[in-house]
DNA sequence: CTGTGTGCAAACTCTTTGCATAAGT
DNA sequence: ACTTATGCAAAGAGTTTGCACACAG
């Protein structure tokens, strides 16, 4: 309800114009052009933004935490502090590039596929795992009540080992 | 993954015999019959855990956070603090009389509604509101992997205020 | 140059825990 | 009586923030 994420003044420009050339393509685009990207969603290309936008994308589709990013980018020469992980992080989810996701527990999970899908979590370990569910018959189903549209609609399977094997 | 309510040495009797008359029963039985749901789950009935129990059922179905219910407790005569009611909850839901939901943010949210159902969340005002799905088609949709099974299916459904309207 | 992001450490919020006391069966 | 829950206050985890400096455009 109250989530601020410092940084650029962007009040209300591009706020909601959510761009429609998908992240997968970044995923995608040569090394050279994270810088692109960030451009694309008005962001200034900071060293630590670009470094972090080639960690989450350059391996494919992810789940993150803020510190398992953090440790990552601490190994390798991607320098940034958890402050700022945090901050860019939140600023990305904001605008779209990468998604929070919707799992009870403590942590924030940013997710860096942001096409319709759905998620295994499983509860032993603490895995997540993509699932592509056909979601057409819920969306049909539901009515966003007046004045109100869906921003998202989020789907867990949490899943428990089976006991009898 | 290590969230552990003290209290009770309920090691594994019936931490997984999910006891199938329903809680919604509960929230119409007379009031001096929490005590009877507790015994149900197995649960000594302290002073705090009926009141909390009434709080969380007089009213029907309900959406609290731990300092919600905290708040209330206070305000009623149904002391408690707030560690305690932290235990209370977490306890309930563990032994499955309320649920605990999956929804993106800080606070955790207990729903007193334990039947199948989803929810909408709306992001202005935070609040929280079932919502019953067929969620029939998603199931058959979904295979557990090799060893799992599922838990429980989490689908919320976040609603902004619409612009245009 | 000017404005914005970053880093650090401190602040904050939510939740859990250790230990002595109180209460339930 | 014996065991388990409660309360308190303190600790802990995760996340945010104030302020000075660094950096991008």
């Amino acid at each position: 309800m109250s989530k601020r994420v410092r940084g650029e003044g962007r009040t209300n420009s591009f706020m909601n114009d959510h761009v429609e050339s998908s992240f997968a393509a970044a995923a995608l685009a040569p090394k050279h052009s994270y810088r692109a990207l960030l451009e694309r969603y008005g962001l200034r290309a900071t060293r630590q933004r670009l470094g972090l936008a080639r960690l989450l994308f350059a391996k494919g589709n992810r789940h993150v935490t803020a510190d398992a990013l953090a440790a990552e980018a601490g190994a390798l020469k991607t320098q940034a502090s958890l402050a700022t992980i945090y901050n860019v992080l939140n600023l990305f989810a904001e605008v779209g590039i990468v998604r929070a996701l919707a799992i009870e527990g403590n942590k924030t999970v940013f997710d860096t596929n942001s096409k319709d899908h759905s998620h295994f979590y499983f509860e032993d370990t603490g895995n997540i795992e993509d699932i592509f569910l056909d979601r057409a018959g819920i969306i049909d189903e539901i009515m966003a009540p007046q004045g109100y549209e869906i921003a998202k609609i989020d789907i867990v399977v949490r899943l428990r080992p089976k006991k009898g094997g």
